[in-house]
DNA sequence: TGCTAATGATAGTAATACTATTATATTCGC
DNA sequence: GCGAATATAATAGTATTACTATCATTAGCA
């Protein structure tokens, strides 16, 4: 069983938490935290208090709040990165690969037993929960100069490559795929909150046949 | 020149600020200040200094800031709606509405001189800028039931209705008119904040085509 | 004139998001 | 095994935020 770390940009940290025991700690107990009770309510102060540490020792790790949700969510962005990469390696059509990206994004994530300090179902969860906010913020074009978005960005270029072995003439590859990736997480929330705002049903195949057919008919050039 | 009233439920606001002449300056003024400094830097305290009131007067208005964005916001997909209304008067096929629809989500609104006290233009920046808050909380499901969606969910409506008409078989129109007008809103920032993110270039008119296309697309029933 | 509703003025509180300082424990080179 | 460096803990403190409460003032109107 081979070691695999996933490699967070270390303007997203200001210390590295894959590095030490307590950084582990951290980062194992923000994801469940987070889970539960929201960006909003989560505080340093109530992850240091779970895991028996300090608010002071919290800081040393990541500058606020908002560093540690962005380094969350770039280590899942490079995780699905990683997951992909692996499933092409056995998928030959770019239509087949398209749809397999589709259903990593959709479906519930397992728990990769090599990285026992993040829970990869959970983090996504807090992905479909959470995303935007690390956005949508006044902040954005300097945060964007120091790699927030980078795990995105790259998903988006990866996926716009193989829209383009299929239809290279098509004009919006990456205004799609944002679009898509940003489907499969909102798409996620509205079937269990929002259901109004949806057609699919609990579970996410609907979800899955609804942005597959989506991607492909867009991408085609038929008619 | 009839005057014309966007009607806001209740449960999103405390006291209606339309009602009174300290209200509409608590919007006009909210408008102006949400879209320089953003959600997250304002405050009812910034607010009532810039109007020469008191954060107590601002407080019988609306309980909190989150409750002060979802009227806004409520307003602005209610205005659309007007809007949409107005505009299929003259239009006649279901494809010329929907490419409608895409346009006025997306093209810059005119301010409306009948209602001087809401700045439409720069309401539409503040949605493009801070529309997924209002839903991505741990509150959404109690907010949900008290019509924090409700404007939004009318437009999605709408635009389904038309969509069936051009393909009754569709089976995920809400779930693209979701998708779609969420993309609206997020291709206008990618644009500008994040243009790894979409092929669009300054201007809505990129925006307009891709959203178009893969409206239409979608729905097509051929193949 | 007096009643009511709206607003203003002021104060206060608990929580948050940090920063700073000092003490203690652990590790590592030698 | 010693000293130096480093990591963490313990504690305190500050400015700001997000409210709540109270009381005074003003304007309208019956």
């Amino acid at each position: 069983m081979n070691v695999l770390n996933i490699t967070v940009s270390h303007k997203l940290y200001q210390k590295n938490p894959e590095e030490t025991d307590l950084g582990k700690r951290i980062l194992s107990k923000s994801i469940e935290l987070m889970e539960q009770m929201g960006y909003e309510q989560l505080t340093f102060k109530k992850i240091a208090t779970a895991i028996e540490s300090t608010e002071a020792s919290v800081y040393r790790y990541f500058q606020n709040k908002h560093q540690l949700l962005a380094y969350l969510i770039n280590w899942y962005w490079g995780w699905l990165e990683v997951k992909l990469a692996q499933e092409f390696i056995i998928l030959n059509s770019p239509e087949n690969k398209l749809k397999r990206a589709v259903q990593l994004l959709v479906a519930p994530m397992d728990q990769d037993a090599r990285i026992p300090h993040i829970n990869e179902g959970t983090l996504q969860r807090i992905v479909v929960a959470e995303y935007p906010k690390i956005y949508l913020t006044k902040e954005v074009d300097v945060e964007n100069k120091e790699g927030y978005f980078h795990g995105y960005n790259r998903i988006c270029d990866i996926l716009t490559m193989i829209a383009l072995q299929i239809n290279p003439e098509y004009k919006f590859p990456h205004s799609l795929f944002s679009t898509i990736i940003s489907a499969a997480q909102s798409q996620q929330f509205f079937v269990e909150h929002l259901p109004r705002l949806s057609d699919a049903k609990a579970g996410c195949e609907d979800i899955i046949d609804f942005l597959t057919e989506l991607t492909l008919k867009t991408i085609s050039n038929d008619e």
